[in-house]
DNA sequence: ACGCAAAGATGCAGAGTCTGCAAAAAGTGC
DNA sequence: GCACTTTTTGCAGACTCTGCATCTTTGCGT
């Protein structure tokens, strides 16, 4: 662990990264192109120039490559949560830090775009693709747990996946609330996005965006009167 | 033995439901107890009594058969949701579907229950169940949009899966709202299911599934009141 | 009962995915 | 330049999944 790096980090990990990003862009290029049932590792691996085994240095599964594009934005997202001025609300919170994080994807709108049309090609990615994303979902509770007074950092570590060996303890760890929170805003986050990908030409994303959360804090249904929920 | 089936389906259909059942069972206690990536389909398939062959016939990849359990459920539910009393909200009516069918599932506890502790150990897996269920969304949008007077039927046809032809134009055909509904009500749904599996010991079910819904429908904006989360 | 057509099960060949291992290559610090 | 660490790569081998041909079972009319 040789940290220090002043101005840039070192060769070694550019280069890394930039092995990753290659494979990344090949593999979408080529599913946007031939579809992604019909890309192998060995068509990806060389279009980006390393070997076949190469790839699987980076990728825990071939499809990962076409889920793991926004990685490392759920961390910052976690992080702009924290910093926001205590006055937002957790959801305000959460929606003024995914909508940053949004707009600088639209920055690398290329990528991006042909990584939503391989999905929505390949339902099985889609469907892949989802699921990842509901892994961010404890870390976020986490966050707003943190955020909401309740002040106990917790754990510190980070990003430690869904299985791994204190998942559990960290679970137990969270309130109702929390959680409720964050599945619901990144719900909100989904829905949204879904939304206006199916009419981009219409309407304007930030629009839609905000009227998304708008629907939320309104509480959403007319509350009416208790049913009682099938005890037995 | 050839009379007409009277209540019962015919003999084909028969086996052909026992063979899958055979195969998820098997797929599941093989897995609970050697860990689910270690169990080839050779070897669920031996302990189903058929051809590794055949358990491709029924399941498109080995996963599945670890995430499709529940997969007739959510018919049953949209059915029930459009069935509710008219004076429930979609909320309620949501709700009140899921309980009676988490009621019923409660009843064949021990496949369940092993089902979980397999999804437990195994992140992959679940991160893939997670992304199935919600390809039901849209299935379950179309229902709630249908149940709140917009009336149109919208498309008769069911359950076409996420990546279908006409899957986009359903859903261009939907508003907002709906589709919002149906995602924060899943999110709540599995919201509580997982925070009780934490501590299936001291919470009973209801209550949680209660209280999840009662913050909902509260309007989620934390009341930023109890720091401490008075479990334990 | 008989026989035919449809549906399902099976075996096999072959392409593709993914892992462990050990040697070669490349980056890092002295 | 030299030792040390990390990464890449080739290779063997197990496993997943598909297309195709064949054989068995089931549904049904006669």
């Amino acid at each position: 662990m040789t940290e220090g790096n002043p101005a840039g980090v070192g060769l070694r990990e550019r280069k890394k990264r930039a092995t990753r990003a290659a494979l990344v862009a090949a593999a979408v290029r080529l599913a946007a192109e031939h579809g992604a049932e019909h890309v192998t590792v060995d068509a990806i691996s060389e279009a980006a120039g390393v070997s076949a085994r190469t790839f699987f240095n980076y990728f825990d599964a071939r499809d990962d490559v076409f889920v793991m594009i926004g990685a490392d934005a759920s961390a910052r997202v976690r992080q702009a949560v924290l910093a926001a001025p205590a006055e937002l609300s957790p959801l305000e919170a959460l929606r003024d830090a995914v909508a940053i994080e949004l707009a600088e994807i639209e920055q690398q709108q290329e990528l991006w775009r042909l990584h939503a049309e391989v999905l929505r090609h390949s339902p099985h990615l889609l469907a892949r693709s989802l699921g990842a994303h509901m892994a961010d979902e404890l870390a976020l509770a986490e966050t707003l747990a943190e955020r909401m007074g309740a002040g106990s950092p917790l754990f510190a570590g980070d990003r430690a996946g869904l299985g791994s060996p204190d998942d559990e303890r960290r679970r137990r760890a969270l309130g109702l609330h929390p959680r409720l929170l964050a599945a619901v805003g990144i719900a909100a986050v989904r829905v949204a996005v879904e939304h206006w990908c199916v009419r981009q030409d219409e309407l304007a994303f930030a629009d839609v965006f905000r009227e998304t959360f708008d629907h939320l804090a309104a509480g959403l249904p007319a509350p009416a009167g208790p049913a009682g929920p099938a005890d037995r």
